[in-house]
DNA sequence: ACAAATTTGGTACTTTAGTATGAGCCTGTA
DNA sequence: TACAGGCTCATACTAAAGTACCAAATTTGT
């Protein structure tokens, strides 16, 4: 995309290069009418561009940001949310009880635990709100 | 990509135009020079503001974009998708059933089949998986 | 119109998930 | 030291989720 756009922007100022170059050879004068027309364009070409990144930039960055004040606001524990990003990965209970060298019966606490904390009645609920309260990368 | 070739043709034709114009005009001089020079400053601002906007959405959101092939290669049917994407939002299938309006034995089915075709053990592995097969917005 | 695929739904069963409750063990700190 | 908070684990449930198998109704493509 970018070498495309970079292909065309060179092509457009040959192309401007060109015309004052031929305009240059057939009536000679009158030179600057040309390249100020040409200036105009590229300025306000890249004008475009900064002024819209400038305005883009204020709303962007939303997600890979992980809101740490948000968990600790929910009362969210450390270990509960190891469980909490083993879950989104799609594992069972027994699964991150063996990845985290526990009992299962630990990580049934520590879901029951993030379900209320996360107002969710389902774990698949509770992953997407995470997701929604941005403590749970995208 | 196309589009972007598109506008840059249409860009290189428009310049092209303005230059025969702008000939016209300094052979019977005056106004229109001034007017042809506005205009391209103005057109290409707005060039620069949209080819901006275009580039950094993609950058910025490449995953909401679904692929319908995948879901068509993995077999997975209108109905199935339609239950997967209710199981990404968290509802427990009986809610879905309610939904849709037809019986849990129903969802259920569907459940099971979408799982055998993403490969998944649970619903929650589904969930990632047809995330990152970008099936599912994330 | 017919075959193929999809959708629907049921029964019966096994496996996970989730709830409720209680309790022992650490650790930082008032 | 005592106490709160977090982590651990157990028992005993109930509730979902998921599997297997079957079968009928519906839709769709040719």
């Amino acid at each position: 995309m970018k070498k495309t756009i970079l292909v065309f922007s060179a092509l457009i100022i040959a192309l401007l290069i060109l015309f004052r170059l031929s305009r240059y050879s057939y009536l000679s004068n009158d030179i600057s009418v040309e390249f100020a027309i040409g200036s105009i364009a590229v300025i306000f070409f890249f004008v475009g561009i900064y002024i819209n990144k400038r305005t883009l930039h204020k709303e962007k960055l939303p997600h890979t940001q992980i809101d740490h004040k948000k968990i600790e606001q929910l009362g969210i524990s450390k270990r509960e949310y190891e469980v909490l990003v083993h879950i989104s990965k799609g594992l069972s209970n027994k699964e991150i009880a063996d990845t985290l060298f526990v009992s299962e019966s630990t990580i049934k606490t520590h879901v029951s635990n993030l379900l209320v904390k996360l107002d969710a009645q389902r774990r698949t609920q509770a992953i997407k709100k995470a997701k929604e309260l941005q403590i749970l990368a995208i």
